[in-house]
DNA sequence: ATAAACAGTGGAGTATAGGCTACGGTCAAG
DNA sequence: CTTGACCGTAGCCTATACTCCACTGTTTAT
């Protein structure tokens, strides 16, 4: 299959198809061809660009879903490893939600707090 | 003032200052002397350097400083902007806490409903 | 035959907020 | 007098996930 069909078939532009590949996401990728340099993707990419997709709407990074395929390959990734993964990625969103949270809250308070009497900017002025 | 001093006074680093000159950050900064190139920077840098630090506690970017920091100078910056810019800085977090919320479920889904039964990852094996 | 569509590579650019290194000049103390 | 602390500039590097551009080669359609 060449890239081309890849695009069709998976949504993402061919930039991003070559960006995976060189990202090492993807698999049997050969240039059977000896008269042109056009490569022939496998059909388990067209799986794995799902995965990648899928995971990346769960809040994966590129990186993390490399681990994943790699663990996938290596038949490391048992039930209790995939869960232990969603679960570090639960904590590390929770995480994040909190930070924001934090400053969320800070800034309602300043709004409340500080904002009425304005001109708590004045100290800063001058070019 | 040089810059050394600045260092010690705002607590972030000599690099980090400069950064904040040449993103126009600063002012005042002059070169008085006739036989160095040492950079002299006014008191109100510390004032300054104080508000950015709040503000990015507060999660402000750069550019957002350099807004508001232009438009205190122009006079811009009356109460109703103030609250105009930490409204809309505060529906941005709002924003991005239930996007990250929004990727929590998914996940929690993805662990109750899928993981259960392992190997919903097999289809993409292979190196 | 020729133009469009398709394939490939390499490299730069995007945004954010600095860190780090090299290289060179200057100032103060021993 | 020399060493170390300090100051300046320039430019490259980090991470993330691509996008876009230039340039070249190939296949397909008219």
């Amino acid at each position: 299959m060449k890239i081309g069909e890849l695009v069709k078939i998976s949504g993402l532009s061919k930039d991003t198809i070559r960006y995976y590949e060189k990202f090492g996401l993807l698999c049997g990728v050969t240039r059977p061809s000896q008269f042109n340099n056009y490569k022939d993707y496998s059909e388990k990419n067209i799986a794995r660009l799902e995965l990648i997709q899928e995971m990346k709407k769960l809040g994966f990074t590129l990186n993390e879903c490399k681990n994943v395929i790699k663990s996938i390959i290596n038949d490391d990734l048992d039930t209790n490893s995939q869960i232990k993964i969603i679960n570090e990625k639960l904590a590390e969103l929770e995480k994040q939600i909190s930070e924001l949270q934090k400053h969320r809250d800070l800034l309602k308070n300043f709004l409340t707090n500080k904002c009425r009497k304005g001109d708590i900017l004045d100290h800063i002025k001058e070019p």
